[in-house]
Parts: structure tokens; C-alpha cells; sequence
DNA sequence: GGGCTTCCTGCAAACGTTTGTGAATTCTCC
DNA sequence: GGAGAATTCACAAACGTTTGCAGGAAGCCC
């Protein structure tokens, strides 16, 4: 049974009252007292309660964070940097795992609009409905989200120039002298990957010869990555240079090559998306598009908490954070 | 402005209890007003206020998880086991990074606290005074270790088999004939590295001709294996065989000994310890000994629930997963 | 010393639920 | 048809805070 504020201000003798705001360090209480009650509350160890406290607040100091999945390095490093950023303003966040199921997000989401969280930041599975988008609007909450470059709805993004990323692999095969390229890319209708691979595509088609790349769907991980990998060498052995548009995906690709025979980048080059850590120690390293994960967990949250006062609705902000080429070992000139 | 309770109550013409029982599926509310009272929530979109129910029901349905780094893969593996587990019971996990500082490890375990959490899941960075202990089993919240193998204390813990992961890797250098053998460890007073380093060092002297390694300690990630590896080929250069306490470092001196010179395994023969996911596709792969990461963060979680009953204090549980060899590509017999 | 601030503190109403208790209604069965 | 049991519901008190309001005690100035 925990120690109340009740607690506190019979064994001091004042009432609840003060002790709340001697302890919330508020005007118009007297020194003597805020001190007196201060050390009341230490010896006998009183906790605020803060769900009590949020009741009455409105605000839970809570923030939701809803990725696909938190093992994927992407979002584990996008979610340090949330939590630093959160910690330091105070504020606590929900770990919730999509698997990109909209049926699963729509869930967390509910949960975390019971527990009346102060702002959400998420990776959308799935396009919003209006409708949806309405709900979660009314609902109050800021919401981030963190792969939509452009959205016409209203909330806030944060998220790298993917466009810009794919568009950086495209130049950067076609200066190394490949014609035959392809893309491995994630589910459809992901936003973050739909734009990386628009932007590769545009850039290899805006040359005098232009090039169309094959493009291959599955699931962003190692495995999806593999499975990929088979498909493209059985289906396009012509095949020269490949841009994946995760790491993950890029190593489970070079697994199936190797597999198959192939050298990297000796018959087959390959080019990644999102520079993890280990990109720089598998073998080749991987030559990859960097993006700043750690950051853009944080402006997330920055901007989350500057919404999340709610007085008025802020206008949506937009955040797209720079990425550039890391040239390692795993693209070679085409012979 | 939410939809309360209240709301509710007004717009189906009964009291905000009846209400609340007839959403809850308690007993004592006839089928037509339940019904009726349902299709009135519906229609106004009503989300109970989970902090409100809290405040009464003295429970949160939320859960603590600190872990040192959640980019280190081993926690984000075991975060996801746990946040599946979580989510199947209904309850949230509030993610927490530590980096082995005890100020904010304490300094979360009050934020918390302070939330009223059901339970906490930690890898405690410091063995906690008797105080702290007592302060935490007072608070009435269930704790579940997640690194102490048999502890003294109240806790319930649960981990793998540290100590017979360390006497693996042992006796399988043994085996391969290696008599100069390093061990790269994580900072003291980790209990799991601590316990694979004891089971290591116990089997390596209690064979004939028992062999005494050189110990390194370092920071528990790529960089800190880094520095342990360059440490080891400055001081130690004898060594042909090195077992590190994770596959993260494992990684790092890997790097490390490829940038001096050395070839794995042909001058160096490495162990790691996790079987992370991306041991089976660095070059050379990586042998390891495997721990069951996902099971781990499940059954905490499972446990935690069981316990965070609170009527009467459990009995503390301690669960010990196996563990395994994982031989891949990284270990060659000594010439 | 009286009226005026200014400062401090207590009172009580909220916040949105759950839940124990008792009243009112219906049902059952003779 | 009526007594008693069973069912269904309303009332109100909690849970632990914050906060607007008002009352009271000083201090200040003339």
C-alpha cells in the first residue's frame, strides 16, 4: 500500500492541497512550509501517483511508438533515439509491434487512445482511411508518422529523402557502367520503400539510354531478402548490379547469391538502403545509402511533444533528413 | 473532448454503473439493456478511459522493460518475445534504455513506479543494495531479472544457461586443440557475461593440463570488442583462439584482428556467444553458442503476470533456458 | 488603527472509472 | 394472489491527484 499525498499532509499537518503545490514547486507557498512538507514526503518515501495525476492533467507523459516489427536494426535504432529524446522531456513510450498488419495497428492504436497517451509516432502499415484519419484527429492525440514523404493528410512526418536515396544507388550503378539492374523492394504500398524505388526507377530512366530495372516484391527481412535473391537469379540470371531497398534485405539477397556461386561483387554487385552497423563489417562490406535512423527517431518525438500541447492544432510539420552514398566493397565497375 | 462514460450513461437513459457493467460483461445487467447500452457506445465511438479505471482498479495493464541498449539485437529480440507476450495478456510495455548506468536505471525504475506499472523486466546494470530491494519488493510491484542466474535476493529470474554456454565454448576450443586462449568480456559485475566467463575459465582448468586465458573487459558492443580485439593482438599475439562474451564483440575484434593482418580462422579461431541473426551471414560465419532470445522475453513477461497478482507474494521463480553449440565457419583446429 | 494589498493556506470540486449496498421490479411457486 | 427469491438497476463512495476560489493572517502606508 503505497504512501499517498494524504499521507503526507496529515503527518505534516497541512492539507493535500499544499502539499501538491509545495511539492510541484508552485507560487504561494512559503518557504518554510514547501521545505517542511519536502522532507515529510522524503522520510516517509511518498511516490506521486501519476496516473491519479494524469486523470486530472489530461496528460500521461506517455508516448506510443508503433513499429513493424522492433528486431528489424531500423526501428531499434530509430527507437533509441525516440526514447532518448522522450527521457529527456520527461515522457515515457510504448513499444507496439505492427508486423504491418492493419488489422494489429488498429488495435495498438485503440489501446493507446484508451490509455490516453499524449502523441503516437508510427511507421502507417497502410494507408488511412479519411475516415480513420478523422477519428484519430478528433481523438487529440499527436500523431508522427514515419513514412510518408508527402502526405496530403493531416499529420505530421518525419522520414529521410528516400526519393533522393534510390535516385543516389541509380547514379551510382550507372556510373559503374550496369545496364542489367535490379530492384528488390518491400510490400507494396510501403511508403518509405514505394519512394525509394520511384526515385531509383525515375533517375534510371532520365538518361539518354534509358534502363528499366526488374522489380521484385516480398518482405523486408533477411528472409524476404533470400527468398528474393532466388527468385531474381532464377527468373534474371542477366542480371549485373542489384539495389535492395533495406540492408536486411540486401544480406539475405547476397546470402542466396553466394549460395548460387556467385561472387560479390565479382559477377554480381549489390547496393543497400539504410547503412545498420553491420553493413560496414559483413563480407564484402556493403555498399549502401546512409540515412540518419537515430535522428529521426528524435525529431519525431521533438516535434511530437511540441504538438502535443494540443491548445491549438498545430500545422502539420514535415521533416526529410539527408541521406548520401556510403561507397564500401560490394559494387564494382561492370566488366 | 472524449465520449465518457457519462455520455453514455445519459444517451441510454441509465446510470453511468450500469453502464460500466454492461461493458464489462458483468453479471447483474439484463440482455436487452446490455445490448441496447452497447449500440449507444458504438454509436458515439465511447473509449473507456483506461487511466480512470486504473486509478480504481489499482492496475495498469502496463509493463516496465529496461534493458541496457535496445540496438543491441540480443534485447531487441528478447524486447519482441516479451511484447508478444505482453500483447496476448492485453497489458503494454514501456521501453526503457539503461546503458548500464545505475543513476537511470534507478531513475526509470521511479518513473515506473511512479505509473503504478503491474511489473518490471529488467537486466539490472548493478546488483541492487538489500535497500533497494526491500524498497522495490515493498512497492508491492513484481520484478522479473533477466540476468542473474541464482540469485540471493526476492526477484524471479530468468536467462539462459550463462555458465554452461561458457563451458561450451571450452571445450570445443579444447577440442580443436588450442592451448593460447582469450576471453573478451563485457564491464564487471554483468551477471550473464560474468557467468559465461566463470563457466569458461572452470572447464578450461579442469581438464590435465589446465589452460589459464587472458581476460579482456570491455564495453559490451561493436566498438568495445573493436578495442578488446587491437587490445589482445598488442599484449597477447600468442593467442589462437578467443571466445567473446557476445556475438556484437565478437564482431568488433573480428574486425579488429581482419585490419591487423590476421585471417579467421586460419590464424585466429573466434566464438561468439547469442547466435544473433546476422552470425549466419558474416564472413566467415560465425560459431557461437546459441541462446533462446525470443523464449526469454516471453517467459519473463509470463511469469511477471503470474506474479503481478500481488494478493500474496509468490514464491520467486527462476527459469534457466539451454543453451548450444552453433558450429559454423569461425573455428579451426590449431595446426 | 483602519483599510489596502500581498501572501499563504484550506476547502471542495473536479477528472472518469469501478464497485458495494440497497431499493425496486420481476419471477417462481404454492 | 401473495411471500420470498432472484434479478436488474441506481446511488454514492471511493481511487489520488490538481486547481479555482475564498478566507485569514500579515505587512504597508497614510
Amino acid at each position: 500500500m503505497p504512501v499517498t499525498i494524504k499521507d503526507v499532509a496529515r503527518e505534516s499537518g497541512v492539507n493535500v492541497s499544499t502539499v501538491s503545490r509545495a511539492l510541484n514547486g508552485e507560487y504561494g507557498v512559503h518557504a518554510d512550509t514547501r521545505e517542511m512538507v519536502a522532507a515529510v514526503a522524503r522520510r516517509l518515501g511518498y511516490r506521486p501517483n501519476r496516473v491519479a495525476r494524469g486523470l486530472v492533467t489530461g496528460r500521461s507523459h506517455t508516448l506510443g511508438l508503433v513499429v513493424s516489427d522492433i528486431r528489424n536494426h531500423f526501428f531499434a535504432e530509430v527507437a533509441r533515439g525516440a526514447e532518448d529524446a522522450a527521457c529527456r522531456a520527461g515522457h515515457d513510450l510504448i513499444l507496439c509491434n505492427s508486423d504491418l498488419d492493419p488489422d494489429k495497428q488498429m488495435r495498438y492504436m485503440q489501446s493507446l487512445l484508451e490509455k490516453r497517451v499524449d502523441g503516437i509516432l508510427m511507421n502507417s502499415v497502410s494507408v488511412l482511411s479519411r475516415a480513420q484519419q478523422e477519428q484519430l484527429a478528433a481523438m487529440g492525440v499527436a500523431i508522427v508518422l514515419l513514412n510518408r514523404t508527402a502526405p496530403r493528410g493531416v499529420f505530421s512526418t518525419v522520414c529521410a529523402d528516400n526519393r533522393g536515396g534510390g535516385r543516389l544507388a541509380a547514379e551510382y550503378l550507372l556510373k559503374l557502367g550496369h545496364r542489367r539492374i535490379a530492384h528488390l523492394t518491400g510490400p507494396r504500398h510501403h511508403g518509405n520503400m514505394t519512394d525509394r524505388a520511384r526515385g531509383f526507377v525515375r533517375a534510371l530512366s532520365a538518361v539518354p539510354q534509358p534502363v528499366e530495372p526488374v522489380m521484385i516484391y516480398g518482405r523486408n527481412d533477411f528472409t524476404g531478402g533470400y527468398e528474393m535473391g532466388r527468385e531474381l537469379l532464377a527468373r534474371h540470371p542477366e542480371v549485373t548490379a542489384v539495389f535492395a531497398a533495406s540492408d536486411t534485405m540486401a544480406f539475405g539477397a547476397i546470402r542466396a547469391f553466394i549460395e548460387a556461386g556467385r561472387r560479390i561483387p565479382g559477377d554480381l554487385s549489390v547496393i543497400g538502403f539504410d547503412d545498420i552497423e553491420l553493413a560496414a563489417i559483413v563480407n564484402p562490406p556493403l555498399t549502401t545509402i546512409y540515412q540518419p535512423k537515430y535522428e529521426i527517431g528524435e525529431a519525431a518525438v521533438e516535434i511530437l511533444l511540441r504538438h502535443a500541447d494540443r491548445k491549438k492544432p498545430h500545422a502539420p510539420e514535415h521533416r526529410v533528413f539527408d541521406v548520401r552514398l556510403v561507397e564500401r566493397q560490394s559494387c564494382k565497375p561492370r566488366d
